[in-house]
Formats: structure tokens, C-alpha cells, sequence
DNA sequence: GCAAAAATAATAGTATTACTATCAATATTC
DNA sequence: GAATATTGATAGTAATACTATTATTTTTGC
């Protein structure tokens, strides 16, 4: 990243916080603090009494900028996919040939997540982690009305629905872009989870990487040649 | 389902549960009743006091069947991966071509789940909800070690290694029937419940199903002409 | 049909969670 | 340097996720 980019900002539906934690150091803290906490005790033991302790805070103070627990990791899962969107542009923009645009799209989706330092107090290989193991904890919640959903997750249809337009880019007969836009997002997650915890059920291991099993699955699904 | 089926019972993990629940009224109740109770009002608030409370019994008397609602969930979840399982091997047992086989078996695996009168205190229907929902809520868990998880989920890892083999018996040359096989079941969970809360992020709908998206990606894949 | 054993119910109690409210102490800014 | 905004400390509440104890009911073995 170069120094052009030092003030990218990813956007941030702003019910999802009641004050902007990108506006406070106090703010930053508990969102860089939260994903290293969430990552070691998991989201289900993670509390703000918690937090505030580890970051020499207090629990009332963060609940100034967090209605609760939830509403953070739907904030830090909204940050990931605004990101994820943003590297995908970032890296397709300029490519012509449809083939070529979808694949390096797909490569950026599937790829295992390094370090980006234009955002420096979110780690984003923790990060990558999180969402992983707890992200469906995310949107599995009866809580959530329909306006809010469609607010909160905006960022992940608008990613979705790009992806499935470079699918149709390549291959305007497939019937299915939209399922299989959504199938390889949540599947990249899915198999990097099995990797980890049950590696007798993928494929996926140290030499062979989920990049390769959807690049792999797409082009034999849209009839193109393989070249991964 | 026949008469002969009448004493069916799918075994699940003696890990899971203090003392069996179909050994007595009470135990087939809390079974019965925590599933249409979960789906009503989320895991997540679900409680054995509101549970006890629905079925006029008590908070203690369930705690000696479940040791929390977590295990209850990862029981519910085990129950209905081994019904799919024997469903699976039931419906496509005899069929010697491996096309037809498989394509039997991705059938049985996405289509809409519906009532299986030979488990009378069970309501497949409801399960299939709360697994579509809640069942990333039984598996993301930091609590249980390797050993235990390799018992809970057993029944999945069979599941998969059985699919997995199908499809390597029709095509030897594809280097990725595990990840295959897991996408297929994790993804159609995924594909029903995007159809019923985010619509726009999938192409299935009343006409077009799970069923129809993956037959038809697990034969382009597998370069077999679509006969679904 | 009755005693012993097992299962269930009722009640109480504890530590933790997920907050809200209030007020005091610090920073910030104008 | 006063006014304002931010943060910290403390206290309090209702609900959760249990455990323990004892009472009551049901089952079973003879």
C-alpha cells in the first residue's frame, strides 16, 4: 500500500455504533483490542467488562460506543467485507478480459488474508480468523428486522452481486451467478474453517489451497479452461 | 415409511446427553418440544427454565437428560445429520451406475426436507429450520477439545466421506470430492437460508431450488451432461 | 399390593452477564 | 478559565446458567 492511501476510511453502516470509533484513540483501541480478545476467548466469553480490563478502560465506556457485543462484530464483520470489496476492485480495476477479471477476483476472495498496513489499528489476519470461526454468530439472529438487515448487510450483497456480474460477464448463460457468487464466499470460509478444525473433511491443506479448489470449481463450472 | 421401520432409531454420540432422551416420555418431550421452542424463539434465547416451563416440567429435571442447551443443539444437530445419512444410503442403495447414484444422493441432500412419520416426536420439518439457522452455533465453539469434537461429529464426517466416495466413483480423475462434498452440504444450508432472509443474494426461489443449483454444478463439474 | 428404588418437581442459592443510571474526574475547546 | 464533552468509577437490576437439597411421585420387583 502507498502513501496515497494512508487516509482510506472503509464505510460503516452508522447504526451499527453509536459513536464512530474511528473518531477517538479510545475508539480505535476497543476495535483493535476487540478482535484480539474475540480471536482468544471466542465471541460467545467475550464481554465488554472483559475488554474494558484488557484495554485499561471501562465497561460503561464502551457501551458509549457499542450498544452491545453484537452490534460490534456485525461492525468488525462489516469492516471485513468493505475491505474484501475493496481489495477485489482495487486489484480487478483495468483488466479487460472477462476470464482473466473473474479469476483474479476469485483469487483475492479465496486467498488467505496477509497483513495491510493502510489500516493500522485493525489486524486483519485476526481479523480473517474471527470471521471464520464466529462470523455466522453474525447474521443468525432473530433480532434483527428486515430494514436493519438489509442496512447492515449491504456490503455483502454489493460484493455478492459484483462477483455474480463477472460471473455473467464471462458466461451470460449460467443460471445460477447469484447462488454461486454466495457459494464461494461462504464456502472460502467454510473450507479454511474445515482446514483447521476437521481436515478430514476438505481437500484443502498446506499445499492445496481453496484458491485452487473454487478457481478450479468455477472454470469447470462456466466451461472455460482452466488456468490457475 | 413401513411398518418395519417402526423401531428405527438413529444413534447418536452417548457424550452428548446425561441420560438418553428416548428412553422416557419426559426425554422424547424435551427433544419434541425444544425443537419447535428454539425455532420460535432463537437459540440464542432459548432456556431450559422456558423450557420446562412449556412442557409443565422443570429446570432440574432436564438438566439431568442435557448438560446445557449447548450439548441439546450439538444432540438435535447429530440426530439430524444421521437421518440424512440413513436417507441417503436408504433412497440410493441398489442403484448401480455411479451417475444416477450420485445424482440420487445430491437429490436426497438439497431437496426440501419433509415429514418422516417414522420418528413421531420429531419434526423434521421444524429441525430443518433451526439447522439452517442456528446450526453454525454447534460447531464454532471453543469449549470442545479435539477428541470430543471427533465423536460429536462423526456422523457429518461419514456423511461427507460417503458423498465424497460417490463422486470419485464418477470421475477418479477430480482432486477435490471432499471440499466437493462439504460445500454441497454446508452451502445448502446456506442457499435455504439466504432464500428465506436475504433473497437478492441467491438465484433459488419457489421454482428454482437448492437442488436444481447444485446438480447442475456438481455435474458441469464433474463434466457429466445435466440430467437433473 | 407394598417396599425399595428411581425419576421428577420444587425451592433456594450463586456467580456471571448484559446492561442502565448516576456522579465524579479529566480533557478539550472556544 | 469557563463551558462542554469525554471518560471513569461505582452501584444496581433482571436474567442466565447453572448446583444443591429435599420433597413428591412413579415405577419395579417381589
Amino acid at each position: 500500500m502507498d502513501v496515497l492511501m494512508q487516509t482510506l476510511k472503509i464505510g460503516i453502516n452508522e447504526k451499527l455504533y453509536i459513536k464512530d470509533p474511528e473518531s477517538s484513540s479510545l475508539g480505535k483501541k476497543i476495535v483493535e483490542e476487540s478482535i484480539l480478545l474475540i480471536d482468544e476467548i471466542g465471541f460467545e466469553h467475550f464481554t465488554f467488562k472483559k475488554l474494558g480490563a484488557r484495554i485499561n478502560s471501562n465497561e460503561s465506556s464502551i457501551y458509549r460506543y457499542f450498544e452491545n457485543k453484537h452490534k460490534l462484530l456485525l461492525y468488525l464483520a462489516s469492516w471485513y467485507w468493505g475491505w474484501m470489496e475493496y481489495r477485489m476492485v482495487f486489484d480487478t480495476n483495468g483488466i479487460s478480459d472477462p476470464v482473466e477479471k473473474l479469476s483474479k477476483a476469485i483469487e483475492v476472495l479465496t486467498q488467505n488474508v496477509e497483513e495491510d498496513n493502510a489500516f493500522s489499528h485493525i489486524n486483519e489476519v485476526v481479523l480473517n480468523k474471527i470471521i471464520i470461526n464466529e462470523y455466522s454468530n453474525s447474521y443468525l439472529v432473530k433480532e434483527l428486522n428486515d430494514e436493519d438487515k438489509n442496512g447492515y448487510f449491504i456490503v455483502c450483497k454489493r460484493l455478492v452481486s459484483r462477483l455474480s456480474e463477472m460471473i455473467v460477464a464471462v458466461d451470460k448463460t449460467y443460471a445460477y451467478p447469484l447462488s454461486l457468487a454466495s457459494t464461494i464466499l461462504e464456502g472460502t470460509l467454510h473450507q479454511y474453517f474445515l482446514k483447521e478444525h476437521f481436515p478430514m473433511l476438505t481437500n484443502c491443506n498446506e499445499t492445496v489451497t481453496p484458491t485452487h479448489f473454487f478457481t478450479d470449481l468455477i472454470f469447470r463450472t462456466l466451461n472455460l479452461n482452466v488456468n490457475g
